[in-house]
DNA sequence: TCTGGGGTCCTAGGACCC
DNA sequence: TCTGGGGTCCTAGGACCC
């Protein structure tokens, strides 16, 4: 049996978990750049705003609702997530932490009332980090998955499901006749691993509910569809096909990608952007001890503007030997752009990603052939690397940087917007809440 | 005027090899 | 006149997730 725990609308949780005003309100978080909503309150979702809606387009409801708009503070949601996940931890013996905000639990080998286990975790997380959680249960991780669909909305939207199921479902306590009553109710579109254009194929096929779905043959799932779609048909009929991890796999890529705060047009202006975008992509890859063998760099305008002529591009670039050097890998993905940019367009994003991961401590060793400018390249290069993010990590980002990133602050037209922003209050001294009497 | 970022997995098709 | 079969590797693109 297996739990899914996930936080409800997280990011503005963690808000509301440090200013309580916010409590009752319409409060979105918005996307880098602030451009568009990635995470609503309830009373936000009441107005009709849909996830990744554009903040230009949902504005008029400050005015009109008290609507609450706030620039995405990750560092702040991190930390909370750390603190939720480490007591959402005593809830079974191993934990598999999926994204910032849920995680499964395997609950093999626990007795006892699970549904009541539950309720007791769910309460200490919510008074140990304010954060309010739904919780599913079920025999594999898709039926878990669905089991908290039900947990929320039965929450959020009372007489959609029986009320009992609010805020915990557990769909492993129910009855054949109880599980397929719930399952009818579900569109099918709600499963996990259903996105929108299968859920579309499958409504067409006469396929509408989670009943539908569960009743398919797997096999001619797997022959019409794949084999992705055949594992959820499985999962969903009970039999386990989708592993616990209780161990992230190394990463396979590392990316870092942005978009502008305005149109850039010179060639000048990305390569600063991507100097930056590249070095940035390289502290993450030394962060996790590994070596990258190919660097991938794409450009590309805005689909938004149809009136603008589009243009969007990518190129990987191998690398002589695979490295955690921010200045090769800088070099690397500047000699891509030269090879991609087109003068005359509006580029709107940018993004390096590192490709052919691989543990440092696996790198081929070169031959040397008593060339003392390469010999003294492989030395010293590893030094200055962490002399570099010392002095970063000591006095903050950006103190140094490579030349081609740029100087003058102002030149910086592709710099991210972001003017709301709350402050990051458990990870800053300065930003500390203080209590007054 | 203004529309995010970071991932994974699967599949089809082309290039190439013997 | 008639033009195979089996395999690998790579890439691009689609689909999904949060």
């Amino acid at each position: 049996m297996y739990a899914l725990v996930d936080g409800n609308n997280f990011y503005v949780s963690c808000e509301r978990a440090f200013r309580a005003s916010l409590n009752g309100q319409p409060v979105v978080v918005l996307s880098n750049n602030d451009g568009c909503a990635i995470a609503r309150s309830n009373e936000a979702k009441a107005l009709g705003i849909t996830m990744g809606a554009p903040w230009f387009e949902i504005r008029h409801f400050e005015e009109s609702h008290g609507l609450v708009a706030l620039s995405a503070n990750f560092e702040l949601y991190g930390d909370m997530s750390d603190r939720m996940m480490s007591v959402v931890a005593g809830l079974g013996h191993r934990q598999e932490v999926y994204s910032i905000d849920e995680s499964f639990v395997d609950l093999s080998g626990i007795r006892g009332d699970l549904t009541e286990r539950a309720r007791r975790v769910r309460q200490r997380i919510l008074m140990w980090t304010g954060i309010p959680c739904g919780i599913g249960i079920g025999q594999t991780k898709t039926l878990a998955k669905l089991a908290n669909f039900i947990a929320k909305t039965a929450e959020r939207k009372p007489g959609s499901y029986p009320e009992h199921l609010a805020q915990i479902c557990n769909l492993g306590g129910m009855s054949a006749q109880q599980q397929a009553a719930v399952m009818e109710t579900t569109d099918v579109g709600e499963v996990w691993g259903v996105g929108p254009r299968i859920g579309a194929q499958l409504r067409e096929a006469g396929v509408k509910t989670v009943q539908d779905l569960v009743q398919l043959d797997p096999a001619s799932v797997r022959r019409r569809w794949s084999v992705v779609l055949e594992r959820t048909v499985r999962e969903l009929q009970g039999v386990p096909c989708i592993e616990m991890e209780d161990e992230p796999p190394p990463k396979q890529e590392i990316a870092y990608t942005r978009s502008f705060g305005s149109p850039v047009t010179a060639l000048r202006d990305l390569q600063e952007a991507v100097t930056e975008f590249a070095s940035r992509a390289a502290v993450k890859l030394r962060g996790q001890a590994g070596h990258t063998g190919r660097v991938l760099v794409f450009i590309r305008t805005s689909p938004f503007r149809t009136q603008d002529k589009q243009h969007s591009a990518s190129t990987t670039v191998p690398l002589r030997r695979p490295t955690d050097d921010s200045l090769a890998i800088t070099q690397a993905a500047l000699v891509g752009l030269r090879a991609i940019y087109q003068a005359g367009h509006r580029y709107a994003k940018a993004g390096v990603i590192l490709l052919e991961l691989a543990p440092a401590a696996e790198g081929q060793q070169e031959l040397d052939f008593g060339d003392p400018q390469a010999a003294r390249g492989v030395t010293a290069r590893p030094r200055l690397m962490q002399a570099l993010d010392l002095v970063n990590n000591r006095y903050g980002r950006g103190t140094l940087i490579l030349g081609s990133a740029g100087l003058a602050d102002e030149r910086r037209t592709w710099s991210m917007k972001q003017e709301r922003r709350t402050p990051r209050y458990t990870t800053r001294w300065e930003d500390m809440p203080v209590l007054r009497a």
